[in-house]
RNA sequence: GGUCUGUUCGUCUAACGGUUAGGACACCAGAUUUUCAUUCUGGUAAUAGGGGUUCGAUUCCCCUACGGACUACCA
């Protein structure tokens, strides 16, 4: 097998989508697994979609995805500059040669023309026998030819596609896919603004960072026989890498691919990070500030659309490199199901340390400038540890353990709250109010004295009891929790619950 | 419309001619938990349809249906 080279090739048209990190994924896997080499290179080329930032962003996702770039853009290489835009001049000699040998031609017609042409001709293409009806190098006589270039008029390069033979390639995804040259157009490869198009960026890129493999989106097959013609003119044919065209990531409901438009109604992040949008000033969450631990974003990445044909769901960056195989991507594309990247979440969260953890807490407190000792978090995360999602979850359903509630359950209010959870409620905390500092255990055993006592079942009180102190109907261990507030707090909270809503009951 | 491409539980998928069609997520039920969650146990649930080939098709071939991608001087 040839040294493996495989390249990440987006352009920085705004924020990297999900599905590109995939793509990333896959080749970055790849080329660990053979010892290969990862490129980033940025594909530029188009002038007009150009998004100030992009780049920057799409580096920052990968890094923060764990997949690293060996060379290209950001770290360099020796087949630099890894920026399609600072390679303009390149493209151009072998646009030209190809001219020179015949395999492209020179074209002039305007946007004008090009409409007319589709207008005239059913399922218009600009292709063998079109192109003899239009303004181009092969219809114009040598001198006009030169007398417009010489003159500085527009045009284009276009590859000249032969009109019929059939052009094979192998995908090694999707075996070997047969198209008739006679479907394919006579695609630009130069535009009139200097720049190559992606076909022949693309073509001349791979080819001169010799590259082994080219892992991309299957919304690349239909031009991939076009490339094989590229590479075939170029006299690069031997060289040319293998294909491997990834099934796409689908809508969760309904049909089409997966879009930025889905993931906003449905919640959940289609984006690595946040993303700014440079003009509406809109800000995209990102799956990082949502709280997904790249670990589990990877784990969850690479299973859709490739598993191992083992029965083993949990993977670490080391293992997914140890058990890919192109060969066992599928063929179809996959439905985006978020729920399973949130049970890859929490798994992966509550593989964390104890410390991490605290972290995560202490973090989110910090944001709300709220202080806390490191004993309290530690047992905070302790009760919490097992209920958690995502990192902000520690905050976001623990906030009771910072502010006292002020608001109840209505539920809880309505189903639970009588004369014997106040009788009960009232002497339980007057009961902890004097006594020595609170335990569970002391709390538990206090509570069911009390209970006992005036003759009424715990477990009728006790949610009662947790909605006085914590306002909610569900949450970890109670006694607990009555351990971390302490017994001055949950003395407090009692009566202001007993206080607040005896106007309601009566 | 044309070209290419795909189709196994709701979802991700396994089974590369012979299995009671397996696993995971989700869902449901039971157990544990004084709540909720966790955890454990169990359960519901699929080969798109029709033809072939074969002793035997999820698996190979054809047709149909339904998806998807592409069809720009965008990538």
């Amino acid at each position: 097998m040839r040294e493996v080279r495989v390249r990440f090739a987006p352009s920085p048209t705004g924020a990297l989508h999900i599905g590109g990190v995939r793509t990333a994924l896959y080749n970055y896997l790849l080329a660990r697994k053979y010892n290969g080499t990862m490129i980033l290179r940025i594909e530029d080329t188009d002038q007009t979609r150009y998004v100030p930032g992009a780049e920057a962003y799409i580096v920052e996702s990968l890094a923060w995805a764990g997949i690293k770039i060996d060379e290209g853009v950001g770290v360099g290489g020796p087949y630099a500059p890894y920026r399609q835009s600072e390679r303009k001049a390149l493209y151009k000699t072998y646009a030209q040669k190809l001219v020179d040998e015949d395999h492209a031609y020179y074209a002039f017609d305007t946007e004008q023309d090009l409409e007319e042409m589709r207008k005239r001709t059913p399922n218009a293409q600009y292709d063998g026998v079109t192109r003899m009806q239009m303004k181009n190098s092969l219809t114009l006589s040598g001198k006009e030819v030169a007398q417009k270039l010489s003159v500085g008029e527009k045009y284009v390069i276009r590859l000249k596609v032969p009109g019929k033979e059939e052009i094979h390639l192998t995908d090694l995804i999707r075996g070997s896919v047969t198209v008739q040259s006679s479907q394919v157009d006579d695609k630009v490869l130069m535009k009139s603004d200097g720049m190559p198009t992606y076909h022949l960026a693309n073509v001349v890129d791979d080819y001169l960072m010799k590259i082994s493999h080219v892992i991309r989106g299957e919304e690349w097959l239909p031009s991939a026989p076009l490339h094989v013609l590229l590479y075939r003119y170029l006299g690069w044919e031997k060289e040319m890498p293998q294909f491997a065209h990834l099934p796409l990531l689908l809508k969760p409901d309904g049909n089409g691919k997966l879009s930025k438009r889905d993931a906003d109604k449905m919640g959940f992040p289609i984006f690595p990070l946040n993303w700014q949008d440079p003009e509406s000033g809109h800000v995209a969450i990102g799956y990082r500030e949502a709280g997904y631990l790249p670990e589990a974003l990877i784990n969850f990445l690479a299973f859709l659309g490739w598993n191992p044909g083992t029965e083993q769901e949990l993977f670490s960056m080391e293992q997914l490199i140890e058990a890919f195989t192109l060969e066992r991507i599928g063929k179809a594309g996959a439905r985006f199901d978020i729920q399973k990247a949130q049970w890859f979440n929490q798994h992966y969260l509550r593989s964390k340390s104890d410390d991490v953890l605290i972290g995560y807490l202490l973090d989110s407190l910090k944001k709300e400038n709220i202080d806390c000792s490191q004993e309290k978090a530690k047992k905070i995360v302790a009760v919490m540890k097992e209920r958690v999602t995502f990192p902000k979850d520690f905050w976001e359903q623990g906030k009771f353990f910072f502010t006292a509630p002020v608001s109840f359950d209505e539920q809880v209010v309505s189903k639970k709250w009588n004369d014997d959870t106040v009788k009960v409620l009232t002497a339980f905390s007057n009961e902890i109010k004097s006594g020595s500092n609170l335990i569970a255990e002391t709390a538990k055993d206090t509570l069911e004295m009390v209970t006992s006592k005036l003759g009424i079942k715990t477990g009728h009180i006790l949610q009662a009891l947790r909605m006085s102190i914590t306002g909610g109907a569900s949450g970890p261990d109670l006694m607990i929790t009555m351990e971390i507030l302490g017994n001055a707090e949950v003395f407090k909270r009692i009566h202001f619950a007993i206080k607040t809503l005896k106007v309601k009951v009566t």
